[in-house]
DNA sequence: GTTTAAGTTGAAATCCGTTTTCAATTGGAA
DNA sequence: TTCCAATTGAAAACGGATTTCAACTTAAAC
């Protein structure tokens, strides 16, 4: 989804919901997009308030939840005690790769592992909704043997 | 492993970290054997606490982190923001289905899955330490086109 | 443009699970 | 026993998420 898109569905979200359509939300929203994804609602304050000192730390928060509410964000945690955001792409599921070294996160997405789960779900009489898959390692540039 | 194990293991690592052997954690470690597992320390505390009224919570919660040091058992998260601990397996290990409406957990193991990880893990340069795959759906007993 | 009602904001307070503090107690080696 | 170190339980502190509330915006109605 184009970044065109989403403030275009986020407008249309807030429209439909009675909400109102705000410059700290424009700015927020503005700069999830272009700060690439996985970031905690405390990264993204702190990058905001480079540029504008004034916004609050609830505000971020809460527009967080309605890019999430509107589906242009997902949240997700990775056992770090916090919450990150990432933008949706709501044709293409993924999961991750996570270095427990240095941090990265890669996606990645395989279908003949989304087929697997589906079947064994299906042994055990569950019909799946969602899913999380996370891999933690070593990536190339930290792997103690390369 | 069988709880029997599992009791002469703790014994044995609280010996050699230079800890105590005392009541309480007897009392924790057996009811956290008999209870079966995906319990949160909150869980496990309430069930104490209808025997043993003078166990506190803050033992409970240490003595569950001793656990998982010492490798009887593991923490988990499970999305509903508290900590789960079940027994270690460490032969085998395996995943999980968890029904979003009725809150049963199911264990699961699939091999084709696991090399897969490590495949795609591989193609992106990753060397693996561990993962986590948590499928949610509803199971059947829940599930609304049964 | 002005008014107005409803939504929004930011700072601070609150929530809630987790973790730590600390004085009193207990384990176990000497 | 005696003694020191580890342990305990209650309460406090912690940290991220969430809510409160009075001041401020938004945008629809006039």
């Amino acid at each position: 989804m184009g970044n065109a898109d989403s403030k275009k569905k986020f407008k249309d979200f807030l429209l439909s919901q009675g909400l109102k359509s705000t410059n700290q939300r424009e700015l927020i929203l503005a700069e999830f997009l272009r700060a690439g994804s996985h970031l905690s609602t405390e990264e993204l304050y702190l990058r905001l308030r480079k540029q504008h000192p004034r916004i609050g730390y609830a505000t971020v928060h809460r527009s967080l939840k309605l890019f999430a509410q509107c589906g242009i964000a997902e949240q997700r945690h990775f056992g770090d005690g916090q919450a990150r955001y990432e933008a949706s792409d709501h044709d293409e599921h993924h999961d991750h790769l996570i270095c427990v070294s240095c941090g990265k996160i890669v996606e990645f997405e395989d279908p003949r592992i989304e087929a697997l789960q589906v079947e064994v779900a299906g042994e055990h009489g569950f019909l799946i909704e969602r899913h999380r898959l996370e891999l933690y390692g070593s990536c190339a540039d930290c792997s103690p043997t390369t």
